[in-house]
This record gives structure tokens, C-alpha cells and sequence, in this order.
DNA sequence: ATCAACTCTGAAACTTGTTCTAGATTACCG
DNA sequence: CGGTAATCTAGAACAAGTTTCAGAGTTGAT
């Protein structure tokens, strides 16, 4: 019986990945993300990262059925490492709104320093279709962790979640003009501030 | 000398189209649209698009120099035949938070009537890179007039022109959710309506 | 009307994502 | 250990975006 690869790392119902197997997966994430902060989205060349993380053609496309996929997945990889690096130092904002707005441009920081691997990340989660919803949904759950998190929110209310939406919104949106060129990092800021501000409408009380 | 007839539509200071090209410059976009509205972003394909607008490929090239050049203009030529339409009825809302939502979910219901057309355009124009700046940004300066004629707006602080920033920001973001399928209709109606809530904020009096 | 420059055409070639195949390797079960 | 199903490899093949080129057609200036 033919059972995708793909798919392993985020169903929790398929067989669990051999040692190797995790290995190749591990090296193949690290080339796409190595060949991405060279060249960004256009540089990442399937044959490439296939002859990178040595492993065949076939098998790479075993792993991940595109590279929208392989790019997306290689966000995630990334995200879990910066939710693990932002929960360290946590934001030191009075208000919500300044404490996610400081996370966020914290976030946007770090993505200055590889700008061709952001690049690639952000082109591939916006372009991809439908195919690959479950993992962009992946990723936005990550981003509204993340964000929650900054807020210091337990359960949120239906109004906060939909303030959260729009800011993710924003931070995706404000961070492709950013990359295309069309808007400077301090209207990046500016941006997210004003976001910010719909936190402390939506939660009059404390 | 050589002269690129691709942005002779944008440049004002290129030569003016022969008539013939005029001519050919629409048979195009309208092949790229309908193909569009068939099946989306891959229906549109360059061959076809030739083809159907009856040109060789390499004129194709000539006037729109890639696939993503073709499908931002065609956005172009969308965005305008819709402010047109939306100049014609204005919006009834009491307040400009009223009234911007107002006429963003007409737009948006009027993309629903043809969602793969949607689609195609809306995936170009976030996968642009740098290359396409200057026609993505005449995209976005349309969708600010758009929103300013709604909030009936003449000179826009800079807090207001960021809150508009903002709301193009989560308009567009909204469009990928719900065209990928991640987001419904009511999601994308409530997210609008939250973030227009922020011009209400920069503009304490009226 | 004529010439030079520019533009368009048709077709082939090239690039890179994706699919397919046949045969080696590996993992697992008894 | 032996067998079998799944997996991996190397490489060819295919698809669609993009480039290139030689020759035919247009245009605009004189």
C-alpha cells in the first residue's frame, strides 16, 4: 500500500518517520533554507535542493509534493524557532497593544537579517493554493500563537480573535510590500502599530 | 533604438500607442481575463493567451514582458471598470467606517461573481516581486482612491492614510484567505468591518 | 514613393517545476 | 535468514514560462 510521506510530520495518524527518514527530511528543510537565503523564492531549484540534501529527485517530491510545499513547511521550521526565541525575552509593553506590536516588529527584525529566505517564505504562503491549506493553516495557527501570546490572553473573545486576524493580516501584507520594495521599514512600523491600536479597542477593560 | 511597448501604458513619457496596438493591448487583456475566469491563475497560459488575442507569443512578451505583468494589468484594467461602477451608487453608511466597509464588501461581492478571475489576479499580484513595483503600486494607489472616495475624503492625515494603508493591507490578506479557502465569506465580512473600525479611531472629530 | 528603423510572426530552443519508470535498497514480518 | 512490500535512486520525459531568431510587415520621415 503506497502511503505519502508528505504529510507524515503534520497527521498524527500516519506511521511515525524512520531515524533516516527524519534525517533526509532535516536535511532537505536545511538546504531549501539555505538556498533560499542566497537567492530567495526563484533560487530554490528542486534539483538543486534534491542534489543539496542528497536525496533523488523523486524522493524529494516524496516529501514534499511542491516546492510551495517544501517552502511553507520551511516557515514552519522557522516559526518554531523564533516562537522558542521571542518566549525567552518576553515583550516589556505596558498595554497589549504595545506588547504585540513590539513582538511583531521583534519578528520583523530577525526576518530583515535573511531577506531572500523571507522572501521565499512569505512568496510561497501567498501564492500557494488550495492544495496546501493545511499547512498555511499551520502557519497561521503558529502566527496567532505567537501573537496571543505577546497579548498575554488566555481566552480570548471572538472580538479579540477577529483583531488578531486583521493584525496577521496586516504583518503578512505590510511584510510583501516590504519585500517587493514598495513600503520602507518605518512604514512597516507604523503600520503595525496602527494595527495594534484595535487590541485596546476590542478589550476596554483589562 | 529599442523601445519596450510594455509600459508605454503606464510611462507617460514613452511613446503613444498606434491605434492597431491599442487594439491589440485590449484583445489580450481580455483573453487573459476570460481565461482567467475559467480556470483561475494556471488557466491563464501564455501560449493560450497569444493564441486567443490572436498574436505571437513573442508580441505577448513584448507588451506584458511576464505572466505576472499580464495579470496585475489586467487587475489594472478590473480595478477601474469597478471604481466606476462603485462611484455610481455611493455608499449609504452614517459614519466612514460605514461607508469603507460598505464598499469593500461590494467589491468583494462583485469578485465572488467571478472567483477564479479573482483568483488569478489577486495570486499575481501578491507573488509580484520587485520587477512588477511600479504596476502593483499604481494597483494599490487605485484601491486608496477607492477607499478615500468612500471615507469622502479630501486631504487625509498621515494617521489616516496609515489606518488606509492598513485596510488595503487586510483587504488584500482577507482575499488570499477566503480564495485558498481558509477564511468564509462572513469571516472576511467581520475582519473588514474590524478593521475599519480603526478609522473611527484617527479621526476623533468629524 | 522610398528607405531605415521598428514591430510582428512563426517556430524552435531553453529553463525549471513536475511526473514517470525500472531497477536497487531498505524495513519489517514470520 | 528469506520474502515481500515499501522506499529510494538515477535518469528520461513532459509542461508551461520565457528567450531567441530569421524573415515578413508597418511606420514615419524625407
Amino acid at each position: 500500500m503506497e502511503v505519502s510521506i508528505a504529510r507524515a510530520a503534520a497527521q498524527p495518524d500516519t506511521p511515525p518517520l524512520t531515524e533516516r527518514q527524519e534525517a533526509r527530511r532535516r536535511r532537505i528543510l536545511h538546504a531549501s533554507a539555505q538556498l533560499a537565503s542566497r537567492g530567495g523564492f526563484d533560487a530554490v531549484q528542486m534539483r538543486e535542493v534534491a542534489e543539496s540534501s542528497q536525496v533523488a529527485l523523486g524522493t524529494l517530491y516524496r516529501y514534499f509534493p511542491s516546492k510551495v510545499h517544501l517552502l511553507v513547511a520551511t516557515m514552519q521550521s522557522q516559526l518554531e524557532h523564533m516562537h522558542g526565541t521571542l518566549r525567552k525575552k518576553p515583550p516589556s509593553g505596558e498595554t497589549a497593544a504595545e506588547r504585540v506590536a513590539e513582538t511583531l516588529m521583534r519578528a520583523f527584525r530577525a526576518l530583515q537579517r535573511e531577506p531572500h529566505l523571507a522572501d521565499a517564505m512569505v512568496r510561497a504562503l501567498t501564492f500557494a493554493d488550495r492544495s496546501v491549506s493545511p499547512e498555511v493553516d499551520q502557519v497561521s495557527r503558529q502566527t496567532t500563537a505567537i501573537i496571543l501570546d505577546a497579548m498575554g490572553l488566555e481566552n480570548p473573545t471572538p472580538d479579540q480573535l477577529s483583531a488578531v486576524r486583521v493584525i496577521e493580516h496586516t504583518w503578512h501584507s505590510a511584510l510583501v510590500t516590504w519585500l517587493s520594495g514598495r513600503a520602507s521599514i518605518a512604514q512597516v512600523k507604523i503600520d503595525i502599530e496602527t494595527v495594534c491600536r484595535l487590541i485596546d479597542l476590542t478589550s476596554p477593560r483589562d
